[in-house]
DNA sequence: CTGAAAGCGCTTACAG
DNA sequence: CTGAAAGCGCTTACAG
């Protein structure tokens, strides 16, 4: 077996309470004491067990992030940020996935072993959104995104609206007239692609703007190659356009790629602004103009609403609405 | 306070055994005995207490997995599989992150928290690869990737000097002549760098060729920026080639981006080969014929390797070469 | 500043 | 098939 505590103290002559204070960092200790303690540590090389002090503790210090597929970028750096955001409160992440469509969403709020972690980040893709109740679930947990609403939860969200309006506004102030846009979901009522694509319309009529729905490319995979298709289905039509509104970067990079393709410019015959900033669009030729929805400011307000639930908070839900901005290089 | 098993047991009129029976699916129960200790689980809303479980087994069911960045694609990708196999044999992952040049690579090994998990899968980048034995950290601990071999520890790998000269092989029986490296690293004894490098002249050589030095391009940043950087100079160079080798697949996609800018075709003008296999080399265009290392067997053979030391396996250290595959496409 | 003792909520031989 | 009891290795009031 491993060294125990007991074995701690008994070496450095002390009793249970005392190696626990110098574990723990309990400050009034005198130093010899510590000293004695410390060097027991070192000699049997002893190593707290963790499973342990979690059950006197009553907590494990571990926090859910529940997201679709870490080989989606937003959410592998979104994971990122969470995982740097956690640590700073000294809770380590379990990450479990929920499928690239989110057909695991309720399984995974609901698994056996549920009690591992103090409390659960949630990010929805797939789950109804008339149903907000299913996330009052017993333990803490913070919502993120932008596909359920009003949950009796924390919520951390930012503004899609906003963000696709900015990006209309900005398209508009360059110049562009004929604005395509590529990411739309027919069969959608709620999330994403729904609030930026409003946004979008609202920035454009602000601008005395009107999108053409010939210009309305629709997938539901947001992937680099949708985006190089519907492109070029795009500009096969032979419609006039100068300007893209993409619904995540990857579907702009994918457009940038098919613009290219055609000998034709970014952003001088089409301009193009994507949505996530993912890091792979701060090294896109050109670099990728794209609205920032603030991914670490998320992580840390997510980090420390869960936190503090953990602790006993016991306000009313809240709704934290992060700041976006948009990050204007050259593709727009 | 949560509820526990004793009440569970006295609300089913059984004892803690039955209970405890139940829940780990014990075989040998009597019906009707199941029937009640679940409907008496239902009716409290019981969830187990994890500490509790994993202090009276001595192991946690979570195992480690220590890579440099999740925003690096390669890692991401590398995440969800390991979290797929992890899954498969019960288990939870907890991801570290050492930084995105492994700064904290021994440190997260040495962690004072380290007993949380029963073991750590491990994938450096930075550490000596002349001290094999600091892997010698007294826990299971399975070593990926190729920054260190010899460490008495498992090992899970794949051959990349044969997969850069299968690459070779097949870029000269296209017709080749001329091929570029991008990303070989001069500062670099050890790891993928040098060890494609090796492999990539071992193939020209068979096949008659060798390497010109004016096409070796060197960086240490394997991102889609520095691929279109460094091919942007080759090509400005003037010196003929018609076929890029690029160390992974970040530098193989801004590599095409900037052939394609000078309206050069792909593979027509020049062929192009990755490395890694991520998941948008499937979707860029044209599609990235690519190395792949086995990521999905590599975290298979990692996870079985680390599960049965875990489980007590003493038998001596073993590296596991994973079998690696030319995925072609249309870019060579 | 430090000690003795109870308790956290499970699992697991050992009996029967 | 099921029960009574010990034990996993910490933390934490409570005393002093």
């Amino acid at each position: 077996m491993a060294v125990t505590m007991r074995e701690v103290a008994a070496l450095a002559g002390v009793s249970l309470k005392t190696v626990s204070n110098v574990i723990n960092n309990y400050p009034y200790i005198r130093p010899e004491t510590r000293a004695k303690v410390e060097f027991a540590i070192q000699q049997l090389d002893f190593h707290p067990n963790i499973s342990a002090r979690n059950l006197a503790q009553g907590r494990t210090g571990l926090i859910g992030l529940v997201l679709p597929d870490l080989r989606i970028p937003y959410f592998a750096e979104l994971a990122y940020s969470v995982m740097g955001a956690a640590e700073q409160l000294g809770r380590k992440l379990v990450i479990e996935q929920t499928g690239e469509r989110g057909q695991r969403e309720l399984e995974v709020l609901r698994a056996k072993g549920r009690r591992l972690t103090d409390g659960l980040l949630f990010s929805p893709i797939a789950m109804n959104p008339d149903a907000p109740a299913l996330l009052d679930v017993g333990y803490p947990l913070v919502l993120l995104g932008e596909r359920v609403f009003g949950a009796p939860v924390d919520h951390v969200t930012m503004d899609n609206f906003a963000g696709a309006r900015a990006a209309a506004l900005h398209l508009a102030e360059r110049g562009c007239r004929d604005i395509a846009v590529i990411g739309t979901r027919a069969e959608e009522t709620a999330g994403s692609s729904v609030l930026r694509l409003a946004g979008l319309r609202a920035g454009l009529a602000e601008a005395g703007l009107e999108l053409n729905p010939l210009l309305i490319a629709e997938t539901d995979r947001w992937v680099h190659k949708e985006g190089a298709r519907l492109m070029s289905d795009l500009l096969d039509q032979g419609v006039p356009l100068d300007g893209v509104f993409a619904m995540n970067d990857a579907l702009a990079l994918g457009a940038m790629h098919a613009i290219h393709r055609r000998s034709l410019v970014v952003p001088g015959d089409v301009a193009v602004i994507g949505f996530d900033n993912i890091s792979e669009s701060e090294s896109s030729d050109p670099r990728l103009t794209s609205v920032d929805p603030g991914r670490e400011q998320i992580a840390n307000e997510a980090v420390r609403l869960l936190a503090a639930r953990i602790d006993g908070e016991t306000t009313p839900a809240q709704t934290v609405v992060v700041r976006h901005t948009l990050v204007r290089r050259e593709s727009a």
